[in-house]
DNA sequence: AATGAATGAGACTTCATTCAT
DNA sequence: TATGAATGAAGTCTCATTCAT
């Protein structure tokens, strides 16, 4: 064998050792937030999270040292979800802009109930904040507050403060989803016609134009 | 000492006894909401909200059977706000009703953070839904929805779902305490001048009347 | 008032008091009887003695300093019953004699189920042993061994070990007792005729007289 | 390596895993069945059951879930050993019968004293009277009350109620149990000499023959 | 690398006993 | 003397984490 088919086979076999423990952490990950959305964080237990993710105990902990680990992965998971979110209605108008955040949030609340699992463990550990209100959130809040902004500047909308605004869209989004995790049903409405819904009375307000 | 004489005494004496008790109580669930508060229900710990409340780990358990009646008592006495809250705002117009209100919301988010603590177990016990989401949630909701179902009958509204839009403004206060527990501020603002922002917003939109 | 006066009051007080004393003890031991019958002592609570005697706890410490005392009170009131009914028997034929102490021990057995309290605390305590063992089992089998020995000399009897017939006889008394106690009924048969029945076996013995 | 070879392994291990959990509970069985018969249930600590298994307390409810249910398993053990001891007197003569069980209650009395245990825990919990009162007392008091029922219709015996009979020979062994835990002896006799005079003063009675 | 039994710190809860009123 | 609220030691049980196999 030589030196350079070592050096390739190294490679080759790290790289699908990578794949492989990659697929592991994901897979505990997927257990792990499944198991923190039915329970809570505290009341979820390991073994729960290793027999849902069809492993042993110990198994789980050569992945991920603590149990906090696996919280923070899933802080971590959801806040690239929200990055590619935010990308992808980069190019849209400021109404539809809305309209599909919304949307998103709506339709990811309705699959798995974290809200209020990152809300409360965002206060108790830096790295959970960090993922979830400093890289999900903010992002989300600038992103609309400066479209505001630019919007308000050219006179399209009111004259409000974009700082406010901006977060009082992001806080209807999160109403909601606390309202899912509640039961609290919105109707059966899809989530794309709820976004919409919410976006327009947004933009356009709730009294009649008559009276404006 | 004659016989009427005993029954005060006896009358006094209960009364002065529950009055103590009551009192107790109230130490005790005051000191239960800010431990809750700051630590959520399931890392706080019996022996902090005694220490708090400055009693023995004991006398604790002699006013409340279990750690999750300190929770229950906490739901209760925060449904009991609300009411209040309702009662108070049912002869304003519905500008000053939905300002009010959410002023009220934001006033008491930033004194005790109790937002997520009912989010997240009323889940997992049926007191603390049955205090907060029935008796403190539905009865702000179905509140605005009857008004808004008239207004928007009357015209004054635009004919939007009104059991839509009283979930959106309940959502968009519940948000708020979200963020506030998050540590997300939204300015010096006082809770009235944000009540009074997030209600012109919800009445009037945030596009310039001009493009209307 | 003269000193004679001042004496006799004296005493008169004095004796009133310790009435009223010895009633409030015996008041509670039988509240304590009561309770470790349905209980047990370990699981009887304090409260529960106090309330079944209709005292508050404090008073029930003003006669009795700790719970154990109060254990040894029912077994010394107890082992007292039990010198009673030897006195009674004294004149009577070993026959009647046994039959009268078996019918004696059946009929307190099926009032009140102290037999595995006495057995179980005795190990476990040097009063309850004493009252118990000493002072109630041990005068009976000792009756019974003397009464026993004397009639086997006298050839009335078969020369078995007395102290073993003795031990027997009062063996068999308390195993109908943890029967009782265990619920498993023995007929509805009175305790005179049960006393009657197994004096009977043990004097006569099961086989058919023609066999011998 | 073969399916087959798989398969066996697999038994193998499942095997070997399930003696091991087997030996784990018997040890802490027998720690158990130890320290409750020195000190009753109540008194009895898991602390103290755990470190006489020389195991920690948390490897104890590894294996049963709770204190009880260590109890539970004692009385479980009983009840078999009780199941075997009548099964291996089924065809000895009615004399040999009774000599023979009672001489394998006292051994057992003697090496272990569980009989104030069984006879306490029974009134106050159901799988216990289960196990000790239905599996193992109804178990050989019904034997014999078949057999001195037949013995009686075959003129053998005395026409006396064989149900009352039955129950007072169980009695009189439950009563020397009792009287070993007391620690009343009864001589150094052997348990089997113990069983036979018993037996024989059942079956003879202690009145001299010739008074017959 | 996977397993799962063992660990032990710490939680909630009970209750005999004390003591101020 | 009677009361009952306060105490705190001690018990059962949970569960994240370790480690030998």
């Amino acid at each position: 064998m030589t030196q350079k088919e070592e050096l390739m086979l190294e490679t080759d076999t790290s790289t699908r050792r990578e794949r492989r423990i990659a697929a592991r952490k994901a897979q505990l990950l997927e257990a792990a937030a499944h198991v923190f959305s039915q329970k809570g964080y505290e009341k979820a237990t390991t073994k729960e999270i290793a027999e849902y993710a069809d492993v042993s105990e110990g198994t789980l902990f050569n992945y991920f040292a603590t149990k906090r680990e696996l919280l923070i992965g899933v802080a971590k998971a959801y806040a690239n979800e929200v990055a590619a979110d935010i990308e992808s209605v980069q190019g849209e108008s400021f109404e539809d802009m809305l309209a599909q955040l919304a949307a998103n949030r709506f339709r990811r609340g309705r699959e798995r109930r974290l809200f209020m699992l990152f809300l409360y463990e965002s206060r108790l550990n830096a790295d959970v904040h960090q993922y979830y209100v400093q890289e999900a959130l903010h992002q989300i809040i600038d992103a609309l507050e400066q479209r505001l902004k630019a919007l308000i500047e050219a006179g399209v909308m009111r004259p409000v403060d974009p700082a406010l605004a901006a977060r009082m869209m992001s806080a209807t989004t999160m109403g909601f989803a606390a309202l899912f995790e509640l039961g609290i049903s919105v109707g059966t409405t899809s989530p794309e016609k709820l976004g919409a819904a919410v976006t327009d009375i947004h933009l356009n307000g709730l009294r009649n134009g008559s009276e404006k």
